[in-house]
RNA sequence: GCAGGGAUGGUGGAGCGGUCAAACACGGCAGACUGUAAAUCUGUUGGCUUAUGCCUACGGGGGUUCGAAUCCCUCUCCCUGCACCA
């Protein structure tokens, strides 16, 4: 398969300035794609776009990564309805830091280079900017974008001079990889299209040459019709310090089945072939989720690594009751105790009592009820009585409800 | 500043002296059915080792009353008019 073809098939097509997307079959370009650092670690969101480099990489092309070590400092205003606070320094050295290690986490085994673009930024004076880069910049254009005119509209919060500029900074940084690194490609989300195709234009300005971009569609979720990668709990991070990589398994584990066939195609790696036989099993038996399955843990693979996708695949399968015995092995223990609440019970402490300590239940009267209800498991056994007689020595996994769990050691 | 209306549990919103831990709806949680889903049905939804009982709660404080979410005073905040300002 061609890169325009794998692309087309991924999913990966919006909206791009090359007159056909054949011209990525051709010889091999050098592209550039950036993330700013204005948290310290990526979503999924970004983990799309970073899926779609790799496939420009592994058809060829030459990859750079940025990190907006520079745009980070003043922040991107597309789409967002108010100014944002400027971010403290130290913090945009320490998300740089951590955004770089996790390029070189996903893209590990791939040639790539990376770049910072306030590497350039730093040394450029005001005045020069203006006179080489603003001089280029045509006013009307950068009025008209629609985020701008809503900003600037009776009921917008209206926008500073900086972030309105901050496209400028964007576009110097196409110009600039253009002219040190041959880069004539800028692949990004369809969120960046604006920002990115302003260094189009300021390359065919000021260089009389040719640049492209390539974007990519924005992951939607089709059932709620919401932008993907947001939960009740917060955005889906890459950084297991901030979502853990079980919750990460999970949230893959729990994709609906209409979407779960896009994101195959867009988050793993598996080709076409074995994607088509995954979805065609799926579809006998939707019961059997193999596609969140399978998605669940390729994505996780790639970005915790194998064993950490190992450990939780199988922790998951005790949790939900899959794997045979209610009670926990010592590695399955070592996993969900890193995991789950976990709680030390002294010999006189009531189950009730003790299903509060590990936060299932906000009080006794509300503990009493779930064992009442039946929603009370202890090892794989229903508990029907208030007692704590249920607990054996060692390492105890209760469950409460469908997906609420916690170990009590005894 | 004057006049009028309002503030109730996670949310909306009833209640207007006892029968109020507060209708109803939504949301939450649990059970059944399922696929750790959706939909549906059932239960539950202030706390207390579980009680025809106690405690805490209807914006804050004070009062009337045997008894107050309900009546009175006062404070705070919100809304609606009018005035002031322009």
């Amino acid at each position: 398969m061609t890169l325009s073809e794998e692309l087309a098939w991924r999913g990966f097509v919006n909206q791009t300035t090359f007159p056909s997307p054949k011209a990525l079959d051709g010889k091999p370009l050098t592209f550039y794609w950036g993330v700013d650092p204005s948290a310290d670690s990526m979503t999924i969101g970004n983990l799309a776009a970073a899926m779609m480099v790799r496939h420009f990489i592994q058809h060829g092309h030459h990859a750079v990564l940025l990190v907006g070590g520079a745009t980070g400092l003043i922040g991107d205003p597309d789409g967002k309805s108010e100014e944002r606070e400027l971010k403290p320094l130290d913090e945009i050295a320490r998300n740089k830091a951590a955004i770089t290690e996790q390029y070189r986490r996903i893209f590990a085994g791939q040639p790539f280079a990376v770049v910072d673009n306030y590497d350039w930024f730093k040394g450029l004076g005001y005045l020069e900017f203006l006179r080489t880069v603003g001089k280029h910049v045509p006013m009307r254009q950068m009025l008209g974008r629609e985020f701008v005119q809503t900003r600037l509209s009776e009921e917008g919060a209206g926008i500073s001079y900086a972030e309105f500029s901050y496209v400028l900074i964007q576009a110097y940084d196409f110009l600039h990889l253009f002219r040190d690194k041959a880069v004539t490609l800028q692949v990004c989300g369809a969120d960046q299209w604006g920002n990115s195709i302003a260094g189009v234009e300021l390359i065919r300005r000021m260089e009389e040459a040719e640049a492209h971009v390539w974007s990519a569609p924005l992951v939607v979720n089709k059932t709620t019709g919401k932008k993907f990668g947001k939960t009740e709990a917060g955005a889906v991070w890459l950084d297991e310090q901030k979502t853990s990589v079980y919750q990460f398994y999970q949230f893959w584990l729990n994709v609906d089945d209409e979407s779960v066939v896009d994101f195959l195609k867009l988050y793993t790696l598996l080709d076409k072939a074995a994607i088509e036989q995954t979805l065609d099993t799926f579809h006998h038996d939707r019961g059997a989720r193999l596609a969140q399955q399978v998605l669940a843990y390729e994505v996780t693979k790639l970005v915790h690594g194998t064993s950490k996708a190992d450990a939780v695949r199988h922790a998951t399968s005790v949790l939900f009751g899959k794997t045979e015995a209610g009670s926990l092995n010592n590695a399955d223990a070592t996993v969900l105790k890193a995991e789950l609440p976990v709680v030390h019970a002294a010999a006189h402490d009531s189950l009730p009592a003790l299903l509060v300590k590990a936060g299932l239940a906000s009080s006794n009267t509300e503990a009493n009820r779930f064992i009442a209800d039946g929603a009370v498991v202890v090892n794989g056994h229903k508990v029907t009585a208030a007692d704590s007689a249920v607990l054996q020595p060692g390492d105890n996994l209760i469950k409460r409800g469908k997906n609420s769990f916690a170990v009590i050691e005894r």
